[in-house]
DNA sequence: TAATAATCTACTAAAACTATAGGGTAAAAG
DNA sequence: CTTTTACCCTATAGTTTTAGTAGATTATTA
């Protein structure tokens, strides 16, 4: 399952990033459009900023935006900020690898070679997406 | 994150599709086998009789046994009875579809769009991979 | 039939995670 | 200096996960 954390910061990043000018956008904004709790989206927008996804502003006029272009930032680096590891277990993951306490060998093991290959079909996914892939096609 | 208890019933269902007999195999073997607690993994024993995967045969010599063939189960199948869903948000899921709360219409969700890729992507991996694929190749 | 070996069932519970709410601080603008 | 906004910390209710405990039930064997 997505957490909402994940759902909720992939909203608010899509919509920062059809916004037409660059100026900050005010948390309350994003909450109510896309019926976010408010302090909820707070601390997601918080962690993204915090990984160099996002500029914030304070005070009258300020709120977040922005910091690279929607099509360099890939949807591999937004999913492991907000959900965590893409691979479905920490023995097949590439950024977040950890040997499984239960197996012996990995290479024997049956979870560990599926694991591996929706691993592989997910990155795929998630390499060949980016945030301005998300961006509503409007109509000319 | 794959659940403990879809990984243990991962490694049960493959263990009794390795075995060459077609004589019950007891809890006990299983789970020491796969160093599995016995007490859990009997309950994911447990739900995988009642949904068709394995019969059991209560006493001595007594035990689990697989019903049809590995080939014949797919992944698909063990994924959504162990795991759930497929679909990591409800709303693009093929079998326990819902609608999401907060999005008025799907066709403008970009997490929606983006969604139905990463299912798309899992179920093919799940598809074209069943119980037979995931038995260790013993060498000849 | 009695003993034994195994599955089956229900109840409980700790731990971790999720999704939020509350309240106060700091900075920027006017 | 007041308003507006992001920032930060804490708490908490609810759910899910991962089991553990205790015993009932059924089938086999002697």
């Amino acid at each position: 399952m997505l957490s909402k954390k994940t759902k909720y910061g992939l909203k608010a990043l899509t919509y920062l990033a059809s916004q037409d000018n660059q100026k900050p956008t005010q948390i309350a904004e994003i909450a109510e459009h896309e019926n976010i709790s408010q302090k909820f989206l707070e601390s997601i927008l918080l962690t993204l900023r915090r990984n160099g996804f996002l500029g914030s502003k304070k005070g009258k006029g300020g709120g977040y935006y922005l910091i690279k272009e929607p099509k360099d930032i890939p949807m591999t680096a937004i999913m492991r900020i907000l959900e965590g590891p893409i691979a479905m277990v920490p023995c097949v993951s590439l950024n977040f690898y950890e040997k499984c306490d239960d197996c012996p060998t990995e290479d024997s093991c049956s979870v560990y070679r599926l694991m591996l290959k929706v691993r592989d079909a997910n990155l795929k996914v998630y390499r060949n997406t980016s945030l301005a892939d998300l961006i509503e096609k409007k109509p000319a």
